[in-house]
DNA sequence: TATGAATGAGACTTCATTCAT
DNA sequence: GATGAATGAAGTCTCATTCAT
């Protein structure tokens, strides 16, 4: 009667906060192995004894710092949610002064590297996910989503602030579409995949942008009929 | 399905062609039945076992049609794409002589409006999908995208050839995407975000269609740049 | 995601109530493996696999007529309940029309044979019991306490109906923590206790027992100081 | 009042604790902890990992004092039955002079008493107990016992020296249920199942009891009859 | 052909105990 | 000595799939 006195952990956090270095390591090295676990076989379908193996860990060290296997993938959520705003941060911010144009292109060009680089983080934008981690899947998404209401303050003074969140909605899950789609074809075809994505971008947002003067009718609607 | 990789088994096809009208029936049951299963617990948590007691079958005769599991989702979705090529049919063809915003607008609702009613559809559509079922899932985009390369041939002469099927995949993803979003927030907002995508698409689209010098009445912008 | 997605089952039943014979017989030999093995290693210690390994079973076919371990102890106490009904009901209720000594000395030599030769039921009645199971264990004592305050009320008019549950549990737990002591020491020690047990029951009752007239002073009550 | 108390340090207490006592204080902080936690959990249930964190200490000084859970379980019987034996000394002893009723009275009373107050002891004595643990788990009732036969033989002076252990295990296994019993019901019902213990305790001795006329002095009490 | 009982690999998780620091 | 991270055997339970009836 040992593993059924499981009280369904709250399963939010790690379970023991790694303070000493050597814990921290090992803590990072269990969410590097969990993130090539669920690129390879999806999340559903990674085991803990699978990822405590890649890490190089005994199963129950894995239990030491997170109660369940979900907790795993939210910590690997969080990850990558911070790793997404320090590329933002590096990348984007630094060219803010230059056209939105350019800043869309930079964004776009940051994550399509990052995305193609890191399988850890195709597995996690792919997974929309199924039932038990569907809470969290959209964290990343929800974190991009903010970034880019900022910037649409920023950029499109036009546009009414109740509409600034749809389209920051809308942009930011093009976008993913669009790393999913393209990472689903072979580089060169990809490619064309990101540049038809950009293309898309900018047609979407110039009637939003600010400009200054001299829009024939302006609100961005179109025109009726 | 864990256990289930023991055999491996072909899971192509339906194990036995249903002659009679009976079996026919019965693999339709079970169809409906797995479709209901998936979308009320994702494809991974469902169980063979659910969906016989569901479709008021034994596990025995379900799988006296389906070789395994994944041969289900399989032909759930073939059966999805079958009636979205029906969809088309019935009620975008048929306005095939308007503009092509009416047509794109068109498409977008009628998917709109399939995707709300049918949680099976939303499912599928949903689950780009964990490991296993990864290969299937793209078949109902592949199928959307066929037609949708052969609108682009009809409305968007001034495209070439070799970039309509980028175009044609953009397309469908990014409506793929919009539907899945829309769903994931509530009605009013959902609606909201379906009427973005379709601004989107307007403006993405207007410098490929097709633009006799003397277009009715013009939209008043000028092409880009 | 499997094993975690338990939903802390009724426990209360069978799982699937074993209509055909060989169901039946299964769960039988299930009850009978699982009654030695708890009568072997204590019921904490019991594994469902050791139980279905002794029943000769699979560990699945367990779980299809138990939902969980704690199950098949609820499962156990209960047949068992029902045995000590029957026994009663052969044993006892026969001699119904001899003294309330006799009857007493029936009861406790029929519970006693049983209890020397049925090892399942000398474990469930010693464990009183750890944590988890201790909701169900006295099920067997409470029965025991409810024929015996038929018989009280009986052979014992003289006893107020409120006083009459407590005498019953005194009875039955008496006699219950009499049956443990015999059986943990050697057979010829064992039964000079159950002897006792006898001596000392027929002289606490006797103050109650309905006595028509003649007793010395009477009331059941010790004379006042 | 746990077991620091019973330290009482000699009157020239040294100034620099010896590493001896500390090692002591570390035990019963233990066991206290242990105690606890049996208490809360049950036996079976009960972590040495919790032990250890209740105990304010880590698991590796906890298994330097305790090779392993058993022995912790052993220790804390023992010292209950130093526990108990000390009540006897303090409690009972002290009025050998009244009649062998008072006495049982009284024991029951400071045992009752011991044993509603302490969870500990209520955990103790319950688990009779699974598996592992049944071999040490009667070391109280032994102690009870070989009190008990010491009371026997000076009050029951009728009763041949062969019959004492068995009258005494009797009394003592009786009596341990009762206080069992008692605890299962709310405190109310409860005190009558005591009472109506004693009541069976006194007319069971009754007969066995020393009834010479002349007892040396009497306490003014005038035997029954 | 239909049924559903039976199977058992394998998933997740716990916890007594060890051992490097 | 003290600490607590690490270990991994073992436990409970699920579910895809098979096969006797």
């Amino acid at each position: 009667m040992k593993a059924s006195d499981r009280e369904a952990a709250p399963a939010g956090a790690a379970r023991k906060v790694p303070t000493q270095d050597r814990s921290k390591q090992r803590v990072e090295r269990i969410l590097d192995a969990a993130a090539d676990v669920f690129a390879e076989v999806g999340i559903e379908a990674a085991t803990t004894e699978a990822i405590a193996a890649k890490a190089e860990t005994s199963i129950g060290s894995l239990y030491q710092f997170f109660p369940n296997k979900k907790a795993i993938f939210y910590a690997i959520v969080a990850r990558y949610a911070e790793r997404v705003r320090e590329l933002f941060d590096y990348e984007v911010a630094p060219i803010a002064g230059r056209t939105w144009q350019e800043q869309i292109d930079a964004s776009i060009d940051v994550l399509y590297a990052f995305h193609h680089v890191d399988a850890g983080f195709r597995a996690i934008l792919r997974n929309w996910s199924s039932g038990e981690f569907l809470e969290a899947d959209d964290a990343i998404n929800r974190e991009f989503a903010r970034r880019t209401e900022a910037l649409l303050e920023a950029h499109a003074k036009a546009l009414p602030a109740a509409k600034r969140r749809v389209v920051a909605e809308v942009l930011v899950e093009t976008v993913s579409a669009m790393l999913i789609l393209s990472a689903r074809r072979d580089p060169e075809h990809g490619k064309l995949i990101v540049a038809e994505a950009k293309a898309m971008l900018h047609r979407y947002l110039e009637p939003y942008s600010a400009r200054p003067r001299g829009r024939p009718k302006g609100t961005g609607k179109k025109p009726a009929k």
